[in-house]
DNA sequence: AGTATCTACTACGAGACGTCGTAGAGAGGG
DNA sequence: CCCTCTCTACGACGTCTCGTAGTAGATACT
């Protein structure tokens, strides 16, 4: 359940931003102020995310309303745990990490240090 | 250049293990041992690979040498780099790094936390 | 009744990938 | 010198994914 394609990113993404589930025509409503593209192929690239999972349809008067499953940040951290597991277990896994730590630029190795920090609190 | 293929993968893992250049005979006798391929297909996929840029050929005698041109290690963080960069700067980001740190489990948040200890001290 | 709105289903082209085959160029043994 | 082996070069085909969209049929508003 890897990557979507660049439409289906942009579609979650206004799912994400809207914070609420949104009909077919709400998000083929706001696409369409960047993008021109028909209602049915919103419509076809919702009912494909909902079909991975990534979204759910729930049936509201007529329409149906499409909420993500996962928050955005919830599916980049399982997008990276997703690459990292193509790492064979132990210290090829380690290295990974140091190496994926010494790209991840000063404001990513400290937000990592205040998370680490903060799940070392909660247990 | 995120994802390869299931065959794609199985190659580079021979050239990864092997730790030096290999020849398509060579990475064809060491895939065969588990899968049934036809000696082309091998050299098509390593071709492949060499047009994305994931490895290199290198003229030795008749034969090329193919060899990869990042480490196993190293291409996982760039995968890890890549879906990190699917959310949008800022404080998006952190929560998905925060959410990370939270899905590695103990033995990664330990990996992680020496990887930042290093990158402190090499500063 | 007519029109707008929704979903359901189908379709099609491009690109990635797994999978090979054939052609053609050198290399080495008879 | 010819046969065979081994390589590369190039093309091909089926399947899947994804962007893109049309048509049909149900429903609802006017």
């Amino acid at each position: 359940m890897a990557g979507l394609g660049d439409l289906e990113r942009d579609v979650m993404a206004q799912l994400w931003d809207a914070g609420e589930p949104l009909t077919v025509r709400q998000v083929f409503d706001r696409l369409s102020r960047e993008r021109d593209l028909a209602y049915t192929t919103v419509m076809t690239v919702l009912d494909r995310l909902a079909k991975k999972g990534v979204v759910t349809q729930e049936r509201a008067d007529r329409a149906y309303r499409y909420a993500a499953t996962q928050t955005r940040e919830e599916m980049t951290a399982a997008l990276m745990l997703d690459a990292l597991s193509s790492a064979p277990d132990g210290a090829a896994r380690d290295a990974a990490l140091a190496h994926f730590v010494g790209r991840v630029g000063p404001d990513g190795a400290a937000a990592l240090s205040r998370a680490l920090e903060a799940a070392r609190n909660r247990a």
